[in-house]
This record gives C-alpha cells, sequence and structure tokens, in this order.
DNA sequence: TTCATAATGTGATGATTATCACAGGGTATT
DNA sequence: AATACCCTGTGATAATCATCACATTATGAA
C-alpha cells in the first residue's frame, strides 16, 4: 500500500466542511500545489492578476488597499484560512487588492482553471465552494459592521469579542490598527486604556 | 398558446446573468411569488428567522444592526437587486440584521427549502447562486473598505464616484450618513461643502 | 387642509482622534 | 557586534467630527 508523502492539509480542511467523494479527493490531490512566502513577500499586487485560491497552512496574511496614497487594511487572515482576491479571482480581473504576507507563510492553492473544471465537474465541489463564498461573506459584512462603529474604543472592544481576538497577539499593531479604522498612536493609547479599564 | 399573466421579473433579471433552462425557469415559475411591503415596513428584524430569498422589483431597502442602542446601517438596496439576510438565511438561523423598506416595495421571493431543493436538482442553480454570491461579496468588501476611509469628506467623494452613486437622490440623508459612517449633521455640511468646491 | 411629527439645515461648543515630535526597544542586516 | 531602521509608546497641539440647540422644511395622519 502506497503511502502518500505530499499530504495535503487542504483537503483535511475542506473534508470537514464537507465529506468529499473519492473522485473529489483524488482531483484536489492531483491539483493543488503548495507554495511558500517569505515575511513581507506579496501574494498579490494591484493591477496584477491572481488566479491562484490559497488555503493556508501556517502563516500571518493581510488584503490592503492603496487610496490616497496610504494603505488601507480591511483583512488579516492566518493558519487554516482561505484567501485570494476574490473579486480579482472571480471575476478574472486584474486586482484592486494587494495581499501581503506579514510571517514567513505556506499555503496550498488551486489554479482557478482547475476550481472552474472541478465546480463544472463535481457537484459536491460547487457545493464546497458555495459555503465558503457564504462564510466570507459573512466575514465581510462583519468587517463593514465594524468599521462603522462609532469611537474607537467601541471598535476595539467589538474587535476583541470576535474569534478573531487572537490576532491582537499576533499581527503588528500597525495593521491592526487600520483594520479597525483608527491610527498606530491611538491604537496604542486605546490598549494601555482597555488594560486598566 | 397560453399566455403567462403573472411573470415573474426576476427570471428575466437571472436569465440576463446566466441562461436558463426551460426546466429551471418552469421550476422558479413555479416556486417564486410575489409580495409587497410598505414604507417603513420591516422584511426582517433582529432574531427573526428570515427564509427568504428577495429579488426587488421596485422599492427601496436597507440593512441595519442595533449596537450601542443605536442603528447602524450598512447597505441600502434598491430596483433589481437580490435581498436578504445573508448570514440568517443560508446558515438557518436568527438574524442579526434587521431589513427595513424605505419606500413602499414589491418584490419576488424564493423560499430557502426551494432554493436548496433548486440547487441540488440544478446545476446551473448552483452556478447562478455561487456568481450572486460572488457580486454580494464584492460589495460587502467595498462597504468594508468604504467605511475604513479616513475623512468623512472623502468617504463621502468615495461613494460619489461608485455606481451607488444615485442612491445620494433616493434615500434620506439619515441613513446615507449612517452608511458613510458619519452623522447627519456632517453629512449635510459635506453636502453644501462639496457643491461648493 | 391642518396639525403633529420627523427630517434636514445651521451655528456654537466640546470631545475625540489625527498629526507631529521624539524617545526607547526591538529586529534585521552587514 | 554594531549600525541602521522600523515599530511602538507618550506627550503636546490642531483638526475633525459629534453633540446640543434650535430654526426650517418636509412628511404623514386625521
Amino acid at each position: 500500500m502506497k503511502v502518500k508523502s505530499n499530504h495535503l492539509y487542504s483537503i483535511d480542511l475542506l473534508n470537514k466542511i464537507l465529506p468529499l467523494s473519492s473522485e473529489l479527493t483524488d482531483f484536489l490531490q492531483s491539483k493543488m500545489k503548495f507554495t511558500k512566502y517569505k515575511k513581507s513577500e506579496h501574494i498579490c499586487s494591484n493591477g496584477e492578476y491572481c488566479d491562484k485560491l490559497f488555503v493556508l497552512r501556517k502563516g500571518l496574511v493581510r488584503g490592503y488597499f492603496v487610496s490616497g496614497g496610504k494603505e488601507i487594511t480591511t483583512w488579516i487572515s492566518c493558519d487554516r484560512e482561505l484567501v485570494t482576491s476574490i473579486s480579482g479571482f472571480f471575476r478574472r480581473r486584474p486586482s484592486k487588492e494587494n495581499i501581503q504576507c506579514l510571517e514567513d507563510t505556506s499555503a496550498e492553492y488551486l489554479l482557478f482553471d482547475d476550481l472552474k473544471y472541478g465546480l463544472d465537474t463535481f457537484p459536491e465541489m460547487a457545493t464546497l465552494n458555495r459555503i465558503l463564498l457564504e462564510q466570507y461573506y459573512i466575514h465581510a459584512e462583519d468587517r463593514a459592521f465594524l468599521a462603522r462603529i462609532p469611537g474607537a474604543l467601541e471598535r476595539f472592544k467589538y474587535f476583541n469579542s470576535t474569534d478573531q481576538r487572537h490576532l491582537l497577539k499576533r499581527a503588528p499593531y500597525k495593521y491592526l490598527s487600520s483594520l479597525l479604522g483608527m491610527r498606530p498612536e491611538t491604537f496604542s493609547r486605546i490598549l494601555n486604556e482597555f488594560k486598566e479599564g
């Protein structure tokens, strides 16, 4: 019996969301590639085509836009999460978003064409894709809500009540502050205020 | 030859996104219902189950959350757009979101169970659903970005550069200001400032 | 229509937060 | 190890924006 040496993390992960048939498992096994990025490296930059859907094995990654010469970080993801420039990837357009690694990151990925083939061939793949998009959407909705909470302290408290709380101990304050819609100085002061209060 | 008197707007709409087979058309024709809401009426309230996916025929609708006793409007949709409490609908959980009509609104809707049946039965339905979720996601992402733009005037300018611009002439400032992360007084002043500058 | 209520406009004031400045501490690079 | 650079912390100041107050206009109901 042959032992698979190149075991793919993402298949286990997807299998927990929806049990995969052996056909789909084989398909993914054959199509998903493995790659690594160094800290501060870009996975995707503004204007580029991003044709990869990543599953992070280990690492930390942020998405950001540039507006008025300044960077606006809109999300931060880490281990076990899905990452791509959604708008660019699915619509096959140049990405408006930049995606950068904040730690050395290892990931598996699926090319758009392979995903498309999978969607057309395996009904479960379509179901899986739907579930992932739903989850993605809910996160985006939540970020849209967070950013509209009035008062920097209130935004911090809300973030600290979500399951993303752990990022406070992992991601640089620089980016967390942007995610929370405030300057790093304000973020620093709020952290103190919060520890005391 | 029988003429369909209860012609469904949503089918034309969906047909433009993806050509529908006659089987799927018949299915939707039989399952989609028509309904009306009065201005200020709620389509969905916090804590309720929202089991309907609406296609707005004509009208204006907002989604909002209540936080700290205050309402935060996170989106406004009108004619020809899809509306539901995404997180509640797809996950069959009580909605955290409230959905309210800002004009008398007429809409067609599909029940969750019918959508589910459709997804399992018609592959095109899954494709359609995926495209719609992708579009929905991109909008949510965009709202998350908008709300993080520093400076009330800059947020206004950005909004005024999007294809949602027309809402400025249609939706009450009360809600638009919330969508843009500012108080109505600030919104009013910015409108003047903008007309002059 | 008429009245009551809600939405918007405008000014004054104060709170919040951005900005600027600089110091310390950590990290990366040579 | 030493240096340079970046991140974070903290104070002072300024700009932005929320809040309050009230006038004006619009909307809705009787």
